[in-house]
DNA sequence: AATGAATGAGCTTTCATTCAT
DNA sequence: CATGAATGAAAGCTCATTCAT
């Protein structure tokens, strides 16, 4: 979040911005504000005063600091979605869970992730519907399109277990690790590209040494 | 200043009142209205009201609301801490790891770990020594327990695994499984006593499918 | 954080209400409020209510009350340096030479100055640059342009003395008298304009006294 | 003012102060935060603190911080008295003004009384007995011990002047100059002797010029 | 005489929100 | 539509003073 020291979003070119346009410069403001400093610790004014415009114009826009709070995680989650649905998708079993398991991995422990889960989870006692938004659009994607493959895996032998959702979840818990719960109380930095690939090798071996087909 | 007689004795320190049960009913106190409604959402008035004492008094007990709050995370982990050390010692294997199991799932998602938990994760950007304190005294100390008897059974050829910390790292991933996040994230109750047996069983089943040593 | 548009423009700074009349009114009533009261006795609450306003339109104004108290000085310094310099230019020595004493007398000793002295004064330890910013403003002034007086009379031999500015201060040592101080101290009111006129008739004949030449 | 880092005065003694002492302990302690910090910025509390006693006991013995204060004055103007009535008293007649005048200089420059100008300065408003109290001990006493000196000199024709008080004032004046403003204002250090000396010499000399009597 | 816990009013400052222009 | 001045409630914190022990 380097970029916090930066000045307000243009104010002050000619060309009047359309009503859409104006919206997703607030929502980018807002954006880095309140992942940067929380709900809380994030003023409406400031957000004004960044974006070089009023907090009337602000007001326009969205009802209240809530409701903005809310369009932005929306707007975040669906981001993350598609940042999800990345990767290869004809290749073999062990290839298509690693690919699954490092974008689950990265996604759930990236600054952006992070910073929401922190923040959602704060405000999880009032608002719990924001956080099950994040959840549908994040593990609960990742999920899904791991049990179709394993679902899939069982059904052609290559994999063998009772209930492939289950054994999806054991996957992405052995992908999580510790690596997780540390990100979120803020003991560790990001983990780079290494340290994720790592952690998803493993998960994957364990998972299919759990998972494999005993030999006839 | 030729008048100053005699030479004097620490006490610029604020003068604090010494009574433990004052003090312990603050903490209950800001135990309540913290972990309900967070740091930012709780005000020093309210706890005052609730103490049916005067602002005054709570800043002699202590100096900030940061400290009160600090405090309350010290007492909370202490009390964490001794909750976990509890269960038998001289029974076999699985029925050690499924104690711990257990132990480590009810801490892990129990109201009062989670609401830490997820203020902590709002603050960790300010104040990161909380989070690692939790951490600390609940995850860290699991883990360690569980090492150790990990480490005693590779010894003894009960168990097979390179590291035995890596090994107990990935039994409490598998019991943590999908509950924690969600509950972080406000989805889901306190699981019942069954629903946590349940899943520490299958952790532990799958843990030792992972590392019982193969038959010769 | 790729979204983010365009680069910005200053405006991380407060922003600040155009309003001039309005900040002419907060700083009559921080005047009057100060002036009376002194800093610490007056509250931003007070000043408020005074104005008729909220403390929230107080504070869009003026930082701090610190800076209020700031501006008020510096405001009031602007309007004493404004008003020393009136009277007659071409007279002869005397006259000029009364004229800027009885300016200095009637500066230092009225009720506005003494009471910005009284409150400089108790803030000298934190805020010496208000100390410094009202002798500049005030005493400095009248020295530097007496001292140019003075030089120019050594100059053509009207008077006589080593060091012109030492000599332009004996003047205002000689005009202070003790008026000053017991002003000060809160012992006698603001003097009227015949004991002004006395206090800088007698400076001037004793500064004549010490500084005209020896007739050869 | 070097000695504020100093810890509380005598608590753990065994031998119990009698009133008297003990008030002139709080006394030490009250001059030592009063004249540093100003009568606003001093708490009862820290002088409590400080004395290492209890807030209690402090207004045992006085009724209320501005009666500790009132007090605090009386106190050091006796002391500033005493302190003025130093020096030769069978020289001659410049040898005496000298020693008035750099003892007047010294007191009126000295960070004791520049402190306490200060703060009854601010204070002159509400508690004008305070100025009072402190003009009588200190420039009244000078002025009057220098009138008794310059009167019998005008009797014996040493000295020629209409008002012998007047022509000490004048010599106090000049002793004055501008150091005193500009201590008051915090814009110089208390001067070393050197310096008081050359400003007693110069006063003394501008006044003997303006009282000898012309020769006939 | 001394203690020290308790009080409650008051202080400076911040902020989400509204509304006339 | 956009502006920005104005609001008022509430926050964290301090302090002179009192009183039961």
């Amino acid at each position: 979040m380097s970029h916090l020291a930066a000045p307000p979003i243009a104010a002050t070119e000619t060309r009047r911005p359309g009503s859409a346009e104006r919206r997703a410069m607030i929502l980018a403001v807002a954006h880095e504000l309140f992942l940067d400093q929380g709900f809380e610790g994030t003023s409406m004014s400031e957000v004004a005063a960044r974006l070089g415009g009023s907090k009337g114009t602000l007001y326009a826009y969205f009802d209240s600091k809530e409701a903005l709070f809310e369009a932005l995680i929306t707007d975040n989650c669906a981001r993350m979605s598609a940042q999800l649905f990345e990767g290869p998708e004809d290749t073999g079993l062990e290839q298509r869970l690693l690919a699954i398991a490092r974008g689950y991995i990265r996604l759930v422990t990236s600054d952006m992730a992070v910073r929401m889960i922190q923040i959602l989870a704060a405000e999880a006692r009032r608002r719990p519907e924001l956080g099950r938004m994040f959840y549908e659009a994040g593990p609960a994607v990742a999920l899904d399109r791991l049990s179709a493959i394993v679902a899939a895996a069982i059904a052609d032998g290559t994999l063998d277990a009772d209930d492939p959702r289950l054994a999806a979840e054991t996957l992405l818990s052995l992908a999580r690790g510790k690596l997780h719960l540390k990100r979120m109380l803020g003991q560790i930095p990001e983990p780079d590209e290494a340290t994720i690939d790592a952690c998803a090798r493993r998960a994957v071996a364990q998972f299919l040494r759990l998972c494999r087909p005993i030999a006839p």
